[in-house]
DNA sequence: TTGACCCGTAGGGAAAGTCCTACCTATTCT
DNA sequence: AGAATAGGTAGGACTTTCCCTACGGGTCAA
């Protein structure tokens, strides 16, 4: 009920969680950008990027894949990853009700109705 | 030149890192909220909402501060915070390049191109 | 000035993250 | 079968995070 479900509509804050989480590493937003320009790859294309060794890649991987940005698919010996932007589309959808802050002069509106709540800040 | 420029383009990956795992954490999310819902406001104000003691939350505050999503003004011995929306945006900005993968049936398209760069994986 | 209030910092302990070096399984090639 | 290849797991060292209890500095009221 969490993966394969229709719509789940409902994310959890821990599912939140996972996924900023996991973004908070230029190694693993490097793979997405990987994953994204490239296509989907297996382990060791992606592991040629970076001056890690791959059981650390291999973190990062289980990292993302745990957020549900990427879906392993074995082929063979090989583990091809592949990119899973869902969640990036529920971050997209968090961040919406933020918009007003920083769209065009409506950022100023915004600010002076949210100054209102005070009194007088000088 | 961090904060105070004008436009300020370069976002560094550290910028990044910081902004995301500030993110990484329901309390936080909540603090942005609260600002975002309720305006700027003091700290114990905010503090109502959290079981948890001040000195912890006032940490938390330290993380969005650094991460640029608040900022304090002193008001008599009070700090009110406010949200800075500005790393919202950029955080926006990181997604728009993954958007074709979630928007309507363009993401077949983009899965069918993806899957071309490999040979054959069965 | 004394005391109450607002809020940050210091320091400590538990848990989690991140890198490493082995080591293991599964698959493919000869 | 035996060797090579792809990649995950185990466990250790180090760092960071996150919560706590003290404590300190600035501000306001009496």
């Amino acid at each position: 009920m969490t993966a394969s479900g229709a719509v789940e509509a409902g994310t959890t804050e821990a599912d939140a969680d996972r996924v900023f989480a996991a973004l908070a590493s230029a190694v693993r937003r490097e793979v997405l950008r990987l994953l994204r320009d490239g296509g989907p790859q297996p382990v060791q294309a992606l592991a040629d990027h970076f001056d890690m060794r791959r059981p650390s890649l291999s973190e990062h991987l289980r990292v993302l894949r745990e957020a549900g940005l990427v879906s392993e698919q074995r082929s063979g010996r090989q583990r091809i990853y592949r990119l899973e932007a869902a969640p990036l589309a529920e971050v997209q959808d968090w961040l919406h009700p933020y918009e007003r802050f920083w769209r065009g002069r409506l950022k100023d509106l915004g600010a002076l109705l949210d100054r209102m709540p005070d009194d007088d800040v000088t």
